[in-house]
DNA sequence: TTCATATCCGATGAATTCACTCGGATATGT
DNA sequence: ACATATCCGAGTGAATTCATCGGATATGAA
């Protein structure tokens, strides 16, 4: 999805072209991006000159809905899921107390994913001439 | 750990007990209690009537404690570990630029596990005789 | 001393998940 | 026609998780 997001405006790219770039299988980039068609965040072109692209700006796309995607509802536990087709309550619920905290849990991961989006994570462009590299407060600097 | 905090100040719990209230299966439970001694969570005595108590009060014991003595690390990828020791740097490590996500997801649970207590999850002992059952302020009444 | 009750310890097994493979069918621009 | 893609279903090997089993060691009570 990073990739995708990098080649973002500039037409389709093929899975061949993202398994170089991630050197990661084709085979196994087809199988993760059924995911990720079936809810609409790729749009697929087929035949030659095809691939995938982003279905909307990065900007847009928050990583909660990503990693939902591929990783289905979030859920640190059965009793604790997103999802509420896909919730159940185990067999000792009745006298488990710890729902609770496993719902806290589930939410602060939420949070966590929501609060960022693909945009986030698609590193910046670096100019090729870069101009007066003045470090930044609270930057490291190597002694 | 609910059960030891339920049991707490009334002296060692023996697995065999613990086993029956959970309906879990006592050699498992030897298996499990290994992390939270070597932790120092618990304290354990042999011989008859011994058995495992808590270390400190229920009020005391985050449960961030409680399960990184059960599960290891707080680390939704081996890049993003609570624990230097434990921490790693894929083959990816150069070309990724996800780190920070799952970064900020460590900490989402592992402020979620600090922010409760293990006397939050041990069920308050009701009353014997309840006296005026007076339902709070947003509380569910059933249809 | 004997004995039942406990914790300790190492090894083993079943089920599930993860990352990945394989073989082919279908669509499409050149 | 043909190379380039996506599509699709099934299958594999390693690792992890949850649990089991047999027996050694310690200890309070009869």
């Amino acid at each position: 999805m990073v990739q995708l997001g990098r080649h973002y405006g500039t037409g389709p790219a093929s899975l061949a072209e993202i398994a170089v770039e991630e050197d990661l299988p084709r085979a196994y980039l087809e199988q993760l991006v059924v995911g990720l068609r079936e809810i609409g965040l790729v749009t697929s072109t087929r035949g030659a000159h095809g691939g995938y692209e982003l279905a909307r700006p990065p900007e847009t796309i928050r990583m909660s809905e990503v990693l939902r995607a591929l990783e289905g509802p979030i859920a640190p536990m059965l009793c604790a899921s997103d999802d509420p087709e896909h919730a159940t309550l185990c067999d000792r619920s009745a006298r488990c107390t710890v729902n609770v905290l496993w719902v806290r849990v589930r939410d602060a991961v939420a949070g966590a994913l929501d609060s960022m989006t693909l945009a986030d994570l698609v590193p910046p462009r670096v100019p090729a001439i870069p101009i007066q590299p003045k470090p930044r407060q609270g930057a490291l600097t190597h002694p």
